[in-house]
RNA sequence: GGCGCUAUCGUCUAGGGGACUAGGACACGGCCCUCUCAAGGCUGGAACACGGGUUCGAAUCCCGUUAGCGCUACCA
């Protein structure tokens, strides 16, 4: 068994996120990147990000420019210059070579299309394919002859006795037995390096000392090991965290909806939320602590409680978690957290607006937020006491509570009448004529109030209506009410 | 097929030999609060995959089985 010693504990830690550019960034990437992010904040180290551009035919610039918009949206903030693997090509290339000239690498002549027979024949014959070799056994007189007859050729790692092993953060010792580990190739034909040539490469030359992914990666690491073994470099620490998969557990794909960040962004979750829930997939703190911002997470992360099984990405609990942090948020903070929706939603113009009316939009959020699960629900609750809104009825509920149109006009009447004569303008005061109004009436409060929500906000759910009115102002409320008798006359008539 | 990883309520998890009649959270049901919707409080049902060991004692350690997932490219 080869030694499998690691960097010296001192060193300053630098850990790494190396998504391929080739799609949205998704939730999965988005929590390896998390955990890397929160272990170096916690041991104070650096965090980098490298695009793994390598793919010509897949990457694409969108797809670099979704990874840097969802990261920056979750905060999670890189500490270096962005490191693009295409730019790398040349020291990849260098590596590789000096393995090739020092034997611990071969060409190998072998045709795609014969490597593919054989494997073929191997899976007829119900046996493992793996490389036989043969280019490793070619005589000097005959590779002399075919380098210079410029015949084509790969280069091969080749893999020693023994077994491969390593201690990995969160599942303890893995290994690896090299008899099940063939001569991978580690230069292509067109003299560009094969994926696991040029992670090795940038990881030693960015001086990673962590590598933290996702766990498809274990049967990577014994060839990477290797790699840096014949490179001579020392071995980073390896952790590989489990993977992310749909309500059916199978590997998240499109085909379970939502899977982007980006996604969920533009569903109203909070950025906060958005790293508590996935935090909490595949790690915990230990007890019963859940809720967690970003600095609790910092302050409690350990790479002891990670968690070795794959888990099932449920948005019904994010949901709950975003409403979570949504009614803990206050003041300025609750202001800038609200501020892209609400603008997006065409509430304010831009962020000076907002400003402007700094502390009653505040005032607004606050009475709103508890009832808000998403961002989206907020600033659907907040809607109604911002000026110039047109009265929007909302069909079910007025079915459901103006169920008799006749009674609903008398009710609203009486209203009307009471608002427009009410001296005392406040919240308490309003509630407490109102109530009378019910008892006046033979009614309960409860349908009466109702009606009213209705007819001063269109809609069958809000904050307390009398609260509403008072924030609107007598003014609104009687125009509200008024289309709203409008509106009820018109139908009756019809 | 080969190799590897994994296995606690439907889901996220606590648990690291006795504190486990297995705790919390989401979801679901009931009750309370209540002007709707949330939030909150109380409450109900719901899990250690199976089989062998080791041990006085196992959800916890070991082995096997089963199942799921991953890798098995001149993809990353």
């Amino acid at each position: 068994m080869s030694a499998s010693h690691s960097v010296a504990s001192g060193s300053p830690v630098r850990v790494r996120f190396a998504p391929s550019p080739t799609g949205y960034l998704h939730v999965g990437g988005a929590r390896t990147a998390l955990f890397n992010w929160l272990f170096a904040r916690k041991l104070g180290g650096k965090f980098l990000l490298r695009i793994e551009d390598t793919d010509k035919a897949r990457s694409t610039d969108e797809s670099t420019a979704a990874i840097f918009e969802g990261l920056t949206w979750l905060g999670l903030q890189w500490d270096e210059e962005v490191v693009y693997q295409g730019g790398n090509l040349e020291r990849h290339r260098r590596d590789a070579n000096a393995m090739l000239e020092r034997g611990l690498a071969y060409r190998c002549f072998c045709t795609p299309a014969e490597l593919d027979e054989r494997r073929k024949s191997a899976e007829r014959a119900k046996t493992a394919f793996k490389y036989d070799r043969r280019c490793d056994r070619l005589d000097k007189d005959d590779l002399a002859r075919r380098i210079a007859a410029g015949e084509p050729s790969v280069v091969r790692f080749r893999v020693a006795d023994g077994a491969t092993a390593w201690h990995d953060l969160v599942h303890e010792t893995i290994s690896f037995p090299n008899k099940d580990i063939e001569d991978f190739v580690i230069l292509r034909s067109d003299g560009t390096p094969i994926y696991n040539m040029a992670v090795v490469s940038d990881d030693i030359a960015m001086g990673i000392t962590h590598v933290m992914r996702g766990d498809d990666h274990i049967s990577n690491t014994p060839k990477q090991i290797l790699l840096y073994q014949a490179l001579g470099a020392s071995l980073p620490v390896f952790a590989h965290f489990p993977m992310i998969h749909g309500l059916d557990g199978k590997k998240l794909s499109k085909r379970h909806g939502a899977t982007a960040v980006a996604d969920y962004q533009h569903l109203g979750i909070l950025p906060e939320a958005m790293n508590n829930f996935l935090a909490l997939m595949g790690w915990s703190p230990g007890g019963d602590l859940e809720v967690m911002t970003r600095d609790d997470m910092i302050e409690r992360f350990s790479t002891d409680h990670l968690l070795r099984k794959a888990s099932v990405f449920d948005t019904k609990k994010l949901e709950w978690m975003n409403g979570q942090h949504l009614s803990r948020l206050t003041g300025d903070a609750l202001v800038a957290a609200m501020t892209p929706s609400f603008i997006a939603a065409g509430l304010f113009a831009d962020a000076a607006a907002v400003q402007a009316v700094h502390d009653w939009f505040a005032t607004v959020l606050e009475d709103c937020k508890e009832r808000a699960r998403t961002t989206d629900q907020l600033v659907e609750l907040a809607r109604p006491f911002f000026p110039g809104q047109p009265l929007v009825i909302d069909t079910a509920a007025a079915a459901k509570h103006w169920a008799d149109p006749a009674q609903a006009m008398e009710w609203l009447q009486a209203v009307r009448a009471h608002l427009a004569a009410l001296t005392d303008w406040t919240d308490a005061s309003i509630e407490a004529d109102l109530k009378a109004l019910a008892t006046e009436l033979g009614v309960g409060a409860s349908p009466l109030f109702q009606a009213t929500r209705i007819a001063v906000t269109g809609r069958g759910v809000g904050i307390s209506i009398t609260k509403t009115i008072f924030r609107v102002g007598r003014e609104v409320s009687l125009a509200n009410i008024d289309s709203a008798l409008t509106h009820l006359a018109e139908q009756s008539a019809a």
